[in-house]
DNA sequence: AACGTTCTTAAGAACGATTACAAGAACGAT
DNA sequence: ATCGTTCTTGTAATCGTTCTTAAGAACGTT
């Protein structure tokens, strides 16, 4: 409780104001305001009084009046089901200065899994909150692709579509992903190779699954279901779960899984059992984020391109929203691995373990 | 390509539309239909026009026209200064059910740690793209209190503010905190207590260093310059850096870490200089986040009680827009000590193993 | 001096919703 | 039959901005 009250002294007052209050002030009509603050010509008596008054009366013009008259928000919408998984906090990273260079503000929503979520975002989306939304949808509905395909503002998707929709996309090649990852396993020798999968009914999960059903054909694996899991989610819990589910029923000398979070599980739950990463077992995780780096071990992990993908997918509606009749675009951004200690060599450990 | 094409079938065309259209259509008064859609009362043929006409248009309320009329946008947003920290997920994930109960959308933005990047936040508030913020900001400059003072809408900080300032907020107390770790260190015999800092400069950098020093001089334990250390940010990377300095200047026996990015950076940094944790060195954490739970060995982590304040906070601002006129409250979370294995007694250790 | 050109500024019409007010219909009561 | 009450529906004003249109001033040209 200072002794001397210095409020009032220089205090913008920004209680309300608005286009006619400035324009009083100044003595001049509205239109002139707008035409000053909007950067149109005027004469220089009449731009310094119009700047005076809106620094008087603390002017910030309406975001809902101006959208309303011009159509146009600023904004771009970014959809993800899971603020707790890396691979998204990595696509707003990459995301954040590609729309904030073009004018635009990002705001970020998360929706659930539940693919209703996702419908009320595309219809609140034309409800014209943002000029367009970038959305990776775990699961994909009829009823969600009819609602996207019907969208008045422009949206791109994050992910892999049915084959016949035209929407603006761009995909990861999960298949190729897990097959690199199979690949860098076989070569060490690994023959019993595991996944940990999420839910099949989700896009990531029915991809990587069929990548990894693939791969172990192609390089003669045997393959078992006792050495197939899926977790009821990609979250560490769920993932903790599967892997002592697959750890009761199989021994693996290697596990892939289909995200980070899923392969810190397996890291942690490995642990737990005694086995030793990677000298018993090596992990493989996926999507590349912070948490492979931060893991212990320090995770091997196929890079299925979020980074990349994040960033085209704002550049591709950047570019739809200011031109609508753009042709639609698909685009597949290529894996690739990032091998780090939880595959490291095994040959340096085998010779001192055999 | 098949050959039948059903598009238009029963395709909503969402292409535009609005309140004359469906009214038109129906054959009623814009008002009518407004009055039925917001569940006023009309009568039984009324309601069943209007909901057909509607339906079939796949009319969708323009959200900037409702806004400018009503001052609603049933939107709050929350500013975050980094989405890459576990605890403002923490938060994110706190809030979202809260607002979402009380009729509210939740919006991020994520700022810089520039005060001027969240005054241009609150300024952006002032337009109206929100109804109240929730804003948790690293530095506090008094030109960025001078813009949430003069805010037209409301704000409720998250984090500590300068004595004399009337402002909600919902701050955790990060002194007692830190006291909590370097207590329970202590009583473990560890002496030489080190501290890994983010930058002081910051409020909670600010708060966890002076909670250090009292803490160290309560319970006798030698001080030294070269037990604290400061990291340029409260990142990974950032404390990998500040962590090697330490290591390179002094041994400690136990390591206080100002959040739990910093604390896995240790770690890091402790196993790869071969020191063993908890045998050779402790390792506290701060925030008590999904990070802490997740890393190798699991952290004992100062629970500052993030998901609470966020709880409190996201409560006080809605009490605020429904009643501007509502006395300030400044609330403050006590923290505790969630205990893991990289405090873990020695003694313990050799049990699970055996 | 009359006229056309250019430049500056103002007036007013949108944008699409909500809502106060008024007008008319329906209905029961006297 | 008249009046008052209630219920339903329509008319029109309003939110704050942008932008078209047009009016007036300034200036050069013939």
């Amino acid at each position: 409780m200072s002794a001397v009250d210095d409020e009032g002294l220089r205090m913008a007052e920004t209680k309300k104001s608005n286009l006619a209050l400035v324009a009083a002030r100044a003595g001049v009509s509205v239109a002139s305001v707008s035409r000053v603050l909007n950067g149109g010509s005027a004469s220089e008596d009449m731009t310094r009084r119009v700047r005076e008054a809106a620094e008087a009366l603390g002017y910030v013009p309406d975001a809902s009046a101006r959208t309303l008259r011009t159509g146009r928000t600023d904004q771009i919408a970014l959809a993800v089901a899971d603020v707790g998984n890396p691979v998204y906090v990595q696509m707003m990273r990459t995301v954040t200065p590609i729309v904030a260079r073009a004018g635009y503000r990002l705001v970020v929503s998360s929706t659930g899994s539940d693919p209703d979520d996702q419908i009320d975002l595309v219809t609140s989306l034309n409800r014209g909150y943002a000029d367009g939304l970038l959305l990776s949808p775990l699961r994909i509905t009829p009823e969600l692709i009819e609602a996207m395909r019907a969208s008045r503002l422009p949206i791109v998707v994050i992910g892999s579509l049915p084959p016949d929709v035209e929407l603006d996309n761009v995909r990861a090649d999960s298949a190729t992903g897990v097959g690199l990852a199979v690949e860098h396993l076989a070569a060490q020798g690994r023959r019993r190779i595991a996944l940990v999968n999420g839910p099949v009914d989700t896009v990531p999960g029915a991809a990587r699954l069929a990548g990894y059903l693939d791969a172990i054909r192609r390089f003669e694996l045997p393959s078992s279901p006792e050495l197939q899991v899926t977790a009821t989610g990609f979250t560490y819990r769920a993932g903790r779960r599967a892997v002592a589910d697959l750890l009761g029923q199989a021994s693996p000398d290697a596990v892939v899984c289909a995200n980070d979070l899923l392969a810190v599980a397996a890291l942690k739950e490995l642990a737990a059992s005694g086995a030793r990463v990677p000298d018993d077992v090596a992990v493989v995780g996926m999507d590349d984020t912070d948490a492979a780096e931060l893991a212990t071990p320090s995770l091997t992990s196929v890079d299925l391109g979020s980074a990349k993908r994040a960033k085209a997918a704002a550049k591709l509606l950047i570019r739809r929203i200011e031109d609508p009749e753009a042709p639609v675009r698909g685009l597949v951004i290529a894996p690739s691995l990032s091998v780090r200690e939880s595959t490291g060599p095994v040959t340096d450990h085998a010779e001192v373990r055999s």
